[in-house]
DNA sequence: CCGGGTCTTTACAACGTTGTACACAACGTT
DNA sequence: AACGTTGTGTACAACGTTGTAAAGACCCGG
């Protein structure tokens, strides 16, 4: 066991609130005795007990991030830009792994640590809105993710149908004629996989193209092999496309080594564009073109969302923003 | 607020304690109080306050792994497995990102957050094993990595200078005869970058080959724009490599990008090897060969070690453990 | 040298939980 | 009828901290 107040008090010579006041920086303690605690604090190497003082009522100072996979580029980097801007709200944030499950996810959200955190940001993928009002713990609750539109709690998102449509006008401009996409889910409504699939159906539309549902491949996990099993199962086809549109960057990578493996040229016979906008695909060969979401706004949205929940109470209305996104056009549209 | 036990007492007619045997299956209840006690739980939404608990001595079934960088995939894959792996212990993991610094470090060692965690798991870059062994903090400790094998702690580790000879091995076998080194880090002493090219030296040493200061290129921080960097020096050399070892996998992914972009084929002028095994490695174009670290291994040491610390107290002898690795070669050198 | 203000320090209670020690039944034994 | 035994339940204290309220020290003007 450390140190606690009491043993610095009876260092110093003074009573246990007075160290209380040193710690805390409470402004009326004469020069004179706040050396004294300031030496008795050091000598005894004191640190405050987190425990008692969240039990007081106070706060931890830690806030913490709930994704479903952390391994996922996406995800990963998502989180680094969390941890950099808590910092500047003067927060300590934690990360924790849901692994994309309904269990994981209530955990987080049923506050099975409640209390050890000041707040909450989950990146729900299992729960549906309903089990998300459901919710019963008290924490201040700041949400990621497209879904969920109704459920009375702070979220940030970004616009997925528009981020789909703006990656299949890329490819439409580039000329093609046929173009894929993959990563469809077809037995989940109203998820980021369904949006998706709504942009690319709205811009084939705006272009008068058809639509082919051959031409729509769904994908269960989104890793890079769902993207390279996808890709080969379209090149299977009588009449494969001469574009993809894949709802990840990791499936396009997928779809990237699949056609290298099979001998087509990208982008010449085929293009391909994610979406994410992560590290990886700046360095592959070649690069990929995708929809970049902008992780920064995504953390600084959420982490004022956060801001205000914690320091206003839970009275305030719900809010929604929405993060900007940017097609970045690279070597696997356009060459080079 | 949520309720608390002293509600649930009094809605269920009995004593506090008694609702406190109940919630911890305290056995000497009989079955029609904890009936009582189980439906006022319920009516109330009970949830244990973990603060109070901690407070009063206990465990929060909490433990915190700080790595240097989570947006780095190999430890964002290396967090994964831990997260997996800890869940087999009953414990919640929560991941903390110290930036690589020696601020973020010290504050994670020196228990900002202690008692919030009943043990840590800590990657250091930055610290020096003298001011590591100055760590006053009690909270149970496993460190993760190559250096500071003299600290007192528990620590599990790979053999890093094995592992970089078999990689510079494998490429001497492949009848490379200028082998270029990616990633020293002159500055720093008896960190990974030393161990890494030390067992570069060693191979060059065993295969009686000449050691060249020009082919071994620093890098400062490990990320693919510097494994760019350090190839595009190396091929400006007025005779370049045909083989270079990269000391982790992202360099060697931004090596590969650079030869390329310089028409050079891959493995046939130069051949490419890396350190990590991460999973992008695996899908770049062409496939990454790589020295493959047991993840799951290094995962489950730390936190068996961790176990031992917390359930048998500090007192135990530190111990050291190494995880094994593995020689993957693909496309980078073996071509095809 | 007193009254009234300002500045500094303190005692006490409370946060929610659980370990300790004990009270009280109900029971079967002598 | 007195006895220990076993099973249930309770009161109390303690964990380390901070907010509240109030006491004490000090200074100034009258």
């Amino acid at each position: 066991m450390g140190a606690s107040i009491r043993d610095v008090a009876q260092r110093a010579g003074v009573s246990v609130k007075t160290v209380s006041n040193v710690v805390n920086g409470f402004p009326f303690v004469s020069d004179a005795t706040r050396a004294k605690v300031q030496q008795a604090l050091t000598e005894l190497d004191y640190r405050p007990n987190l425990g008692a003082r969240l039990l007081r009522g106070g706060r931890t100072g830690t806030v913490a991030l709930a994704v479903p996979e952390i391994s996922s580029p996406y995800f990963a980097e998502l989180a680094a830009q969390f941890v950099q801007q808590a910092k500047q709200h003067g927060w300590t944030l934690l990360i924790d792994e849901t692994q994309g499950g309904k269990d994981g996810e209530r955990l987080v959200l049923d506050g099975i640590k409640s209390h050890l955190v000041d707040g909450l940001i989950v990146s729900p993928l299992a729960l549906t809105a309903q089990e998300l009002s459901a919710r019963r713990d008290r924490t201040p609750l700041v949400l990621l993710g497209e879904r969920l539109i109704h459920a009375p709690v702070d979220h940030v998102t970004i616009d997925n149908v528009a981020g789909a449509k703006a990656a299949t006008d890329h490819l439409i401009a580039l000329g093609r004629t046929r173009i894929a996409a993959i990563g469809s889910q077809p037995h989940i409504s109203g998820g980021t996989a369904a949006l998706r699939l709504r942009g690319y159906k709205a811009a084939l539309r705006a272009a008068k193209m058809p639509f082919d549902g051959d031409l729509v491949i769904p994908a269960k996990s989104y890793h890079r092999p769902d993207g390279y099993a996808a890709m080969t199962a379209l090149l299977d086809l009588p009449r494969p496309p001469d574009a993809v549109f894949c709802f990840n960057d990791l499936m396009a990578i997928g779809a990237l080594r699949a056609l290298h493996e099979r001998g087509h040229r990208v982008p010449e016979d085929v293009a391909v564009i994610g979406f994410d906008g992560i590290e990886e695909g700046d360095f592959y060969q070649p690069s990929l073109s995708t929809i970049a979401v902008d992780k920064t706004q995504i953390a600084r949205l959420a982490l004022d969302f956060l801001r205000r929940r914690i320091d206003g109470g839970a009275t305030a209305e719900p809010q929604e923003a929405f993060a900007p996104f940017e097609l970045l056009p690279r070597q696997s549209t356009l060459g080079g």
